[in-house]
DNA sequence: CACCATGTTAGCGG
DNA sequence: GCCGCTAACATGGT
């Protein structure tokens, strides 16, 4: 589920709450989630200040006054949980971070997903992010440069555009609605597309990406008790999830059907 | 019990 | 090398 405005939504709340805080102390309960032992770690976090928040695609970037980095992933269904001191929770986690103010940052569910220290905060040098595409939203992403990529691709568009390698942070949701609002079917294939529905798949993807981030993405968990962000694109939602209802367009059935092995919803009327 | 969902990667055949 | 398909990963829900 979680995408570039479900990802950005939790970036954003972590700006808003650990930038500056010093980790008092460090809990991990799986190691299989870290690519380094736990002692190193614990050895590195601990007792350093968090200084910045960074998001490439789907992955998020903790970055302290060391040199390091540590990266993660929810893959399909981690997320945080912030919690003031008064607060409990005993639900399970895989990471825990408590500040010397008392809140405390969990990481959930991490089981697919994987938390990273990185030597380095230069994000270049590290592998995860060099794999990726362009972010649809960066400011280097324009719409000639979409079309050019395109071109050679023989690709169905739909899993083209859920390839990170191709381009950072859209997965099934996003690429089901983007395909809705441009007018294209998801098994076209990418470089028989026109020149025009190009234009109008980038331009709809970076305005529903960033319609959604106002709005706090789509359904996901709560950041904390006084999240009212979290989750607001939901009702938006034009087809994803939406099979056999009314297109909101033309009142036909919202179809179903499994492209590149991954669920598309879309409507045969609105989308050729 | 089996199957499905999510994102990603690896492996296989065309 | 590209493309599409399948299985695997871990877990919870039906």
């Amino acid at each position: 589920m979680p995408e570039i405005p479900e990802i950005e939504t939790v970036r954003r709340q972590l700006e808003a709450t650990i930038v500056n805080k010093q980790i008092k102390l460090v809990e991990i309960t799986r190691e299989k989630t870290f690519n380094v032992p736990i002692e190193e770690v614990l050895h590195h976090l601990e007792k350093t200040t968090v200084t910045r928040i960074l998001r490439r695609g789907k992955i998020i970037i903790l970055q302290f006054n060391q040199p390091i980095s540590l990266l993660f992933h929810f893959m399909l269904e981690g997320y945080l949980k912030y919690l003031n001191p008064t607060e409990e929770f005993e639900k399970n986690y895989q990471l825990m971070l408590e500040f010397t103010t008392g809140e405390k940052l969990y990481f959930c569910k991490m089981y697919l997903g994987y938390i990273h220290l990185e030597m380095t905060t230069d994000l270049d040098q590290i592998t995860e992010i060099q794999e990726l595409g362009p972010d649809p939203l960066d400011i280097d992403f324009t719409a000639a440069k979409f079309q050019q990529m395109l071109t050679r691709r023989r690709k169905m568009i739909k899993p083209l555009l859920m390839d990170q390698d191709f381009i950072a942070g859209i997965g099934n949701t996003y690429s089901n609605e983007g395909l809705f609002l441009a007018g294209i079917l998801p098994d076209r294939k990418a470089s028989e597309l026109q020149t025009g529905e190009i234009q109008k798949l980038y331009s709809k993807l970076r305005q529903i990406l960033r319609e959604s981030i106002n709005l706090g993405g789509v359904r996901d968990t709560a950041y904390s008790s006084s999240d009212q962000l979290t989750g607001g694109f939901t009702p938006e939602l034009k087809v994803s999830y939406r099979e056999g209802e009314p297109c909101y367009v033309c009142g036909t059935p919202i179809s179903y059907a499994k492209i590149g092995g991954r669920n598309a919803f879309y409507c045969t009327v609105c989308q050729h």
